[in-house]
Order: structure tokens, then C-alpha cells, then sequence
DNA sequence: ATTCGTCAAGAGCAGCGCTCTCGAAACAGT
DNA sequence: ACTGTTTCGAGAGCGCTGCTCTTGACGAAT
């Protein structure tokens, strides 16, 4: 615990960050299956076995690009929603949204890496979990805070959510602290998925030749969305 | 043109078919990034460079896998719809998810590759595109048939569809030739998104630790979403 | 019977993830 | 200040990958 001994940890773990940062930028450009270990190594002036000192993988290594990604889109969505009039939920779930689909338009790669299909024998760590729940938590306080307040306000003639799924309600609440009733989470997660659908399918491609005001249509989408949850515009 | 011509066109056909069909097995096991032209010909019990007389490159063994993959599930959704009652526009609606997601489940490895993120340097070969409209195709038709029969009754209290997307919405409507309102088109375009969002989450382990109830979680969520169109159940 | 196109095979190139060994440097305890 | 230990980068090497090029054999058409 000696200065000298800090001294050796701290270029490991500059270095470990030196690291992971050329790694992001290869990532951006190439793709998760165009990241090479010996690429990162060679542009960080080392070779490439030296690398296995700081991640004893590839997989690692990747494993450390999906912690950060989703840790920059909790980021991202979490000033998003500070930036908002507290009491205003409805523009807040549309800032939330449109901040999400934002950074995944900057930085598509990484967001294929933590919301497209699992790379590689697709066991994702459980350590990436925490970081994983950041955006989906601002999302449930905006919901609980809008429930709480007496706002919501959802549209009549929708099914109410079956007893079967009541168990995994409240599980999802628990894991994010969403106190709301059965039919609001259910609304909520759906609106959740069709949120990252939406944003799914315009960077993988499926609305090529066919939507072409990705912005007014995503707009209109989680708009539609959020009256689902019973949020008011 | 003569019998003998056709003769080594007929053998050559076939041996492109063991191509496929080896590499499509090898897919479901170990995934897009695990598919090796040099494993694929070693099964069939030739040489690597053999392969390269029938697909330039293994992209383009991809490309004939997601083609097939697309047809698949075309096919699946097609039969899906065609055992229904014509006039339940709501059972066919629910029978038509259902297909998809059974076919995504078990499919897992194929479904990624059409609906996962992009794999290569991503420049969908358009001819792709046929294929990949089949599902939506039969989609198009029940809305649209709901529609005629006046069946459908959209909740109350949802924002309509903005003149920013109305070009967009012809042209999608065009594609797989809906003829309804901007309002149903859009609010079908969002149920879509919807649906193929809550598939993916399913699949690429977002609901890990916390949906259990996989089916009845799909079932009320296809449910809500076809209430949005305005499908009666 | 000869010519020509098609094909499988083999060698080979550059790249990959990963492992092992070795010598140098930085640390810790005396 | 001198030990012994740990940490680290470098290098060689293994088996794998996609892909290219050349060679020789076979079959169909002239």
C-alpha cells in the first residue's frame, strides 16, 4: 500500500484504459467482429501478447466495451432527464427516448454490441448487469414519479395484464424500484421494448427504402408510446 | 442446352444445396461468427478452394443464408395466417406473432442473423429484399382486410399520425401494398416494430433475470399491440 | 481425336486468438 | 545495499481463418 507500489498500479491501469479506448475506436469503424487484438496492440506500439497482461481475452475485452457502452447510454439518458422540468413526465420520457436514439445514431456499433445480437457463445457476465439497469431505472422513476403525481393517463379499451405474468411484473419492478400497479408496468416494459424495436430496426437496416423521416417517425412512435403508458403531451 | 448440359447444371445445383444446407446447420450451432467455409468443407469431404467455385466468398454464403432465413420465417407466418378463420382478423393478427416468435425461439442463430445487427461491413445485397418482405406481406394483408371488414377499433386518445411522415407511410404503404389511413398504417408500422423490438429483447437476453414467463409475457404484449391497431379480441 | 470449359486439389499468403518461454525491470524484505 | 520475488514486454510458435493461384484431370463439343 506504499506510494511506490500505487505507482506500478496506476500505469496498469493507464494503460489497461489506453487500451480499452483504441479498442472503442476500432470498435466504431470495424465492428465487434472486426476488433482484432493484434490491431489494438500494434497501434498502442506493443505486441500483441502483451496485451493478455491486461485482459486475459478478447472476450474481455469486449466485455469492458459493453460495460461502457452501457454505462455512456445510462449517462446520456440520465442528463437527459435532469435537463427536464421534474413535473413535465411526458417530455421527459420524450427526452429519455430521443436521447437514446441519438446516441445510438452516433455510435452504432456499440450500441449493435449491447442491443444487437450476442456475439460470440453469447453468455453475457454478470458484472455488466448493474450498468445495463442505468437507463432502465431513470425510465421507471419517470413512470413511478408520473403514477405517483396522479398524471397518467392511458388510453381505455387495453387489456389489462394477466395474473400469469404478475410474478415477472414483480420481479421487473423490484429490479429497477418501479412502484406502480400491474397493468402500468406491463405498459411500461412493453413501451420499453418497442422503444429499443424501434431504434433496432432503423440501424439494422429494416426500414431501408421505406422510412426515410427517421426523426418524425420515431418521434410519432414513442409519442404513441408514452400515451400507451398513459403519459399526456 | 442439351440433356448433358443440364446434367452438370443439375449436379452442380445440388452440391450448392449440401452447401448451404452444411453451413446452415453449422449456423444453428455455433453462430454467424463461428461459420467456417474451411469446417463446411471439410464435412462435405472437399477442400477449401472447392467452396469458391460455388460462392466467391463467404459473404455471400451469408447472403444465401439470411435469403433462406427470410423465407422461413415468410413461410412459417404465411401457413400461420392460412389456418386461421379469414373473417378473425384478431386470432390471425395473434397466430401471425406467435409463428414468429416460435420461429425465432427456435431459430435463435438464423433469427440474429436476419434481425441482429448487421455482420459484416452491413451493405444488405438488395436482392434480399423480396424475401425479406413475405412476413411483412401477410401482415399488410390482415390489417388491411380488417380495415375493409370495419373491424377496426383503435383506442381513443392516441396522437395521430403527423403530415412529416406522410410520404413515408405512402411508400411503406406502397411496398407491401396496405390500403388504409396514415393513422392505421403508422400505428401497424409501430405493432411491427413493436413486435420484432420484444422478440429481439427476448432472444439477445435483455429479459434475463427478470421475464420468466416468456409465452404469456409475448401473448399480452402482442395483445396490447394489436389492440393499438385496433384488432378486437 | 482434339480443343475447351469446368472442376477438385494443393500450396501458400496474411491475418487471427492464444500460449509459452525468457530476460529485464520494478518491487519487497533484510 | 543486497537479495529474492513479482510483474512485464518481447518473441517464437501453434492451429485456425478467408482467400488466391497454379496444376492436373475429367467431360462435353467440335
Amino acid at each position: 500500500m506504499s506510494a511506490s507500489r500505487t505507482a506500478r498500479e496506476r500505469v496498469r491501469a493507464e494503460l489497461i484504459h489506453e487500451i480499452t479506448e483504441t479498442a472503442r475506436r476500432h470498435l466504431a469503424t470495424d465492428g465487434a467482429t472486426g476488433l482484432s487484438l493484434r490491431a489494438v496492440a500494434r497501434e498502442l506500439g506493443m505486441v500483441s501478447s502483451a496485451i493478455y497482461r491486461y485482459f486475459p481475452s478478447r472476450d474481455d475485452l469486449l466485455t469492458a466495451l459493453i460495460t461502457d457502452g452501457y454505462n455512456a447510454v445510462g449517462e446520456v439518458v440520465e442528463r437527459a432527464d435532469a435537463e427536464c422540468r421534474p413535473g413535465d413526465h411526458g417530455a421527459r420520457w420524450l427526452a429519455v427516448c430521443r436521447a437514446i436514439r441519438e446516441w445510438a445514431v452516433a455510435h452504432p456499433h456499440e450500441y449493435a454490441l449491447i442491443y444487437g445480437s450476442p456475439v460470440p457463445g453469447y453468455e453475457a457476465p454478470q458484472d455488466t448487469v448493474p450498468a445495463a439497469l442505468r437507463d432502465t431505472i431513470v425510465f421507471a422513476r419517470i413512470v413511478t414519479e408520473a403514477h405517483e403525481a396522479g398524471e397518467l393517463d392511458p388510453p381505455a379499451g387495453l387489456p389489462p395484464a394477466p395474473a400469469s405474468i404478475e410474478a415477472d411484473l414483480a420481479r421487473g419492478r423490484a429490479a429497477v424500484t418501479m412502484n406502480v400497479p400491474d397493468d402500468v408496468a406491463a405498459r411500461a416494459l412493453m413501451a420499453w421494448a418497442g422503444l429499443y424495436g424501434t431504434v433496432s430496426f432503423e440501424l439494422f437496416g429494416q426500414f431501408e427504402t421505406v422510412v426515410e423521416n427517421r426523426i418524425g417517425y420515431f418521434d410519432h412512435t414513442v409519442t404513441t408510446l408514452g400515451r400507451l403508458i398513459g403519459f399526456r403531451f
